[in-house]
DNA sequence: CGGAATCGTGCACACGTATGCGCAAAACTT
DNA sequence: AAGTTTTGCGCATACGTGTGCACGATTCCG
């Protein structure tokens, strides 16, 4: 049937058979001399080099792979996006992953399960590694790249699953803004978690915590919701509907878009931010730092993260056999106008 | 040298071979079962796909590419990330496109010119199609992608260039939003425009216009750069700062996350929204539903705007002649507390 | 000047899948 | 029962690249 004969005349690629026959040479040849194999002459690499540039020749990554090599493809799997923190992070990881010539593939993205068509996804297309920094559901993709030998590197998450690991020192972070806090004087203290548990709120909230603790003090416990912007305001107008005796004077929360929530159910419900209360967070978002928030956070080293993380994941690439490595990066406190000075007595 | 030779044996794929020795029939047969060819019997067609789920067997996408099929990837172009708008059509891309079997690639993200790695990537990859959101530089990948037989489709931007594209009705929700605006009793107008000309910004701006000239009335134009949060409160706080005689009574910023920024302004500088100005917006973004914004806006119809880019795309991704086609979609108006009916005589 | 080492290149095959064509056996026709 | 169609499957090859091995040509050494 030549029915649809005129459809296939249509585009020819040129590959490196073209450029052998142009040349005269096999095209084993030409593959050797694009990429450098010592073993062809100058004249003849140049010659080869001259006609592809010529030609406009481009290899063709699909069937490299399939001889062979590696892909060049990772896989991405991202966390809940309506947190700008994750955004950023993609952001960061597309620019830096294309700098050592990867392309990010987007397997998963968003808060919700991990569907079937994932999985399959990181089977058939050959990746060559794994970043991941959603916590739900992760270990099913820990477990299949295990068995599949495709190493894994979680970004902002610290797992006991067989995959190496980047993130902030939340535990340190934390502590290290609850006595910044309390060297400004504040003594009622209100801790804004999230419901779904993930290490990183978890972590947060213990280093927080403890380091009140160690001054004999205790938080409130204040959740609303998951970490997001919706469960932060929940929680500041919880807190804003407490008698003003027992209201606290700072509070921090696990996120800084949580913190945003929380600074804005405070004012909506008349009470000003820093003066009648302080307020924290964690992570430096872009928001936190508009002049209408100017909130107080933890920043976390987003630039280094992702540069370990790929440095991880390329050295897993290369020699399969590395033993999993946990790296924790120090936060960087980043004072802002949401939080002030209380005066020593009431 | 057999120094690495124990490097090999790691992890042996599953492919058509193995299924066929396991079912001692020839390769092809396997093929053709698993792909449902009505000339193999049923009871070898069942036989064999027994083995197949027994070894948990997954083509290998790359492979069947090479052999001449679609690779089942389309490579993304997204915008600055930075305004929430494009992260939401990054989240329904991604969720519609699984649901269609393909796989996003990232080949460029963020406001930034795109690099020659891209292009790169759009070549190396076999990439069945292009989704692009970004205006900037878009002009290179439709050429080449032109050129290569790569069909094209713009998401919400309207462009020129050989490609489909698929946008919001700009020129008239504006335009609707501006005789809502009218028949709440307004009769001074700001309008908050961005400097970096984007087709859709362009159209909304002239949308809005012309409706304000059907009613005798031209608003004050006021930029305040690209857009973004921090422009539109730039713009708002020019306007703040302009005398009580002089201050319209309601804006309109051409995307939401502008005028986000110009109610920023307008509250801190003591400007009550919308008591003493309206403010409206473009997009619908899930900010904007806070309940410290209530934005008034027209809704983007998100979902039915990447349904229809992606089945243009796979229509010509089957069908490479087929003529550009530019799809319009309404938006619809939101409203919200933001704006307020005034009283109609001062 | 003959043998060995070195250099430059080609042949063949591998990777995993899809498919045109041919061939044997079964089913049907006359 | 012999010829014709249909059925079910295997052989060979293509897709584009990388690489082990071998082979002819050159160079070097004695």
């Amino acid at each position: 049937m030549p029915s649809s004969d005129l459809a296939a005349p249509a585009r020819d690629r040129v590959t490196v058979v073209t450029i052998a026959r142009r040349a005269g040479v096999a095209s084993s040849t030409v593959s050797r001399a694009l990429n450098g194999d010592p073993r062809i002459s100058a004249a003849t690499r140049e010659r080869i080099a001259a006609i592809a540039v010529e030609l406009g020749y481009m290899p063709d990554a699909l069937a490299r792979t399939l001889s062979g090599g590696r892909s060049g493809l990772i896989g991405l799997v991202l966390g809940p996006v309506e947190n700008p923190f994750y955004v950023a992070m993609l952001e960061e990881v597309v620019a830096q992953a294309a700098a050592r010539g990867l392309r990010p593939l987007i397997l998963h993205l968003g808060a919700q399960a991990i569907e079937a068509e994932t999985m399959r996804a990181l089977q058939q297309y050959r990746v060559d590694g794994c970043l991941v920094t959603s916590a739900r559901l992760s270990s099913d993709i820990a477990d299949l790249c295990g068995r599949r030998g495709v190493p894994v590197v979680m970004l902002n998450r610290v797992t006991r699953l067989r995959a190496s690991s980047v993130s902030c020192d939340n535990l340190g972070g934390a502590a290290e803004m609850a006595r910044f806090l309390l060297g400004q004087g504040h003594r009622r203290f209100a801790l804004v978690g999230a419901d779904t548990a993930s290490s990183t709120a978890l972590e947060r909230e213990q280093g927080f915590s403890q380091a009140l603790a160690a001054a004999g003090l205790q938080p409130l416990r204040l959740s609303g919701g998951n970490s997001s912007w919706l469960g932060g305001y929940a929680a500041g107008e919880r807190m804003a509907a407490l008698p003003p005796a027992e209201r606290p004077d700072a509070v921090f929360a696990v996120s800084d878009i949580m913190a945003l929530g929380v600074m804005d159910a405070l004012r909506r419900h008349g009470l000003r931010v820093p003066e009648d209360v302080s307020v924290a967070g964690f992570d430096d978002i872009a928001e936190s730092a508009r002049p209408t928030y100017a909130l107080t956070t933890v920043s976390q080293p987003l630039v280094p993260m992702v540069r370990r993380g790929l440095d991880l994941l390329l050295a897993r690439i290369q020699e399969p056999d590395l033993p999993d490595e946990v790296t924790l990066l120090r936060g960087r406190l980043t004072l802002r106008a949401s939080t002030r000075e209380r005066p020593p007595a009431a």
